[in-house]
DNA sequence: TCCCACACGAGAGTGAAGAATCACTATCAT
DNA sequence: ATGATAGTGATTCTTCACTCTCGTGTGGGA
């Protein structure tokens, strides 16, 4: 467990904060060198690792992807992931009557949904080619 | 690709139509090694990946998990994960209005669905301990 | 029935995510 | 300001899912 405030990790923080949406390891890593320079991979898989047992961050996964991560502590919420750049963004709310389609004998306890399609800005992008 | 009809890719085959839910390659290998003794790894990898290619099999991913198959050609439809066994089972149905959640700008082409909880099975086990 | 290309099984190899190691560096309580 | 020690960065190691290799066996056309 990392304790001490290091750039390294002020830097890692940053990153998730200023991005605003999940983030995989190798996101960081380029975000978060912007900041500071040399980082190297494992310091950063050792702060998220850090910053996910002291609940600061949350894991995101999504099928078939390495896990993302974001800020904890929000409320209930998914995901979106564009199928051109391959970034993840947050969704707000959630549908109601989910645990519905399960047959009878089965025990609902929570669920992931998560959307696919074009995210803004490669939206515009494709639009202008 | 794999074209003929060895008694391999038949319990190959036969252990998804007995089974009725998507199977990992270990799962599939436990199950077909009850019709063919010897058989190995290697194979299922193979015969999996043909039948995908010929597009009997259908590739499902969820999140954090390694890919499951299952026979293609149903309709559309989610699935269900038991927290206990680690079992995949179909559901059925949908929910309309899913692309309702994303916010202005975002184009959604298509979501995925997962439930998690307790399977039939597992929920018994349970209450009887 | 014969034959051989194709498939099989065992085990080694590969690639990627992530953990461990270690010499060096930076933090922070004193 | 100092120094104990936690953290860093480069690298290696581990793990796991999956693929390849190669010698053996077999499905199915002639």
């Amino acid at each position: 467990m990392i304790t001490r405030n290091t750039r390294q990790k002020s830097a890692i923080r940053d990153a998730f904060e200023e991005a605003g949406r999940p983030l995989s390891t190798g996101e960081v890593l380029d975000l978060a060198q912007n900041k500071v320079g040399g980082l190297g991979i494992a310091t950063v898989y050792r702060n998220v690792k850090s910053l996910v047992d002291e609940g600061w961050l949350a894991t995101v996964e999504l099928p078939g992807e390495p896990p993302r991560y974001e800020i904890s502590g929000k409320d209930h919420h998914h995901h979106f992931q564009c199928e051109s750049c391959g970034r993840v963004f947050e969704l707000h709310g959630c549908l109601p009557g989910l645990e519905k389609l399960a047959a009878s004998g089965f025990t609902v306890k929570r669920h992931e949904l998560v959307l696919y399609g074009g995210c803004p800005e490669c939206s515009v992008k494709r639009r202008a080619n």
